[in-house]
DNA sequence: CTCGTTGCAAACACTTTGCACTAAT
DNA sequence: ATTAGTGCAAAGTGTTTGCAACGAG
């Protein structure tokens, strides 16, 4: 957690607790996105008794704040990200993971007589992984971090 | 419900019932992007017995065969439209509506390696409406269908 | 007649809430 | 000392599923 995180978080009248601080620290770490849960396996390393509830509570202050930003589409569980300007994501139908697209693909022109307070661009569609499969193609070599094919 | 609709359903092996009919035509019928709950109350006028669960089955097929789209974004519930081509939406955080936006706002540009079956595009912000609520100002005299300030 | 569909209720997955205890300030 | 935060379990919300009865083909 740096300086400038503590500080915007006591401005908002949070303390800065544990919880906190690991969530965010796992959040800066990564560009998984991953959802409540995948943070919580992540921070139980260091916080074995951290519950589901407190992850919630924890990113609800942090995107508060607007040190994390939420991404929730699709269906399922919302994600993370500790980054927080306007990006466009890819959503992949087969494994259901999500990464940044790899450029801006975020539209300048906003629609007249609404006030945009920001912008959700989403690709959906097949990583090159699951495209492969769905092909019945051979998999990428990809053992290691298949969620890098970007 | 169109012949090419019940074409289209029948394709897929879909049979073509009373409770898809209804739903169907009421998403032809308006551009409020009706929540499944929102399908069902106005679908109660024609089939007073039509359960929340046949609304969602009966738009998982629609959505299967290509007729409608589902919107899935925000915190909220999913919204259903009959307009299938990918366009912009902007939703409202004050009053929660979702409208259609004004403009044509999908990035042409695709990511590399990834196939794109759809692209989401969203604004989210403050309808005219609640602008104008939020600064305290009076309302606009839209005592009708507000929803339409865009 | 056959098999997909309906409608109910129960199950589900994700998220939020109530509350006694704990810990940051 | 004060008061926000934690962790548990319970409640909530939106959606899906199991299944007997129904109805489209």
């Amino acid at each position: 957690m740096t300086p400038t995180a503590e500080t915007r978080l006591r401005k908002a009248g949070y303390r800065i607790t544990r919880q906190r601080i690991a969530v965010y620290n796992y959040l800066l770490s990564t560009d998984t996105h991953p959802t409540a849960e995948a943070i919580r396996q992540s921070v139980r390393r260091e916080l074995p008794h951290i519950s589901l509830a407190t992850i919630y509570k924890a990113v609800d202050s942090l995107v508060d704040v607007g040190l994390v930003s939420r991404i929730q589409r699709g269906a399922s569980s919302a994600r993370y990200d500790a980054a927080v300007e306007d990006h466009a994501h890819c959503r992949c139908l087969g494994c259901d993971g999500v990464w940044d697209a790899p450029h801006d693909a975020i539209p300048q022109e906003m629609p007249e007589a609404f006030e945009v307070v920001h912008v959700n661009v989403e690709f959906v569609g097949y990583c090159a992984v699951c495209r492969r499969q769905k092909l019945g193609l051979a998999p990428l070599n990809t053992s290691t971090t298949p969620r890098s094919a970007l």
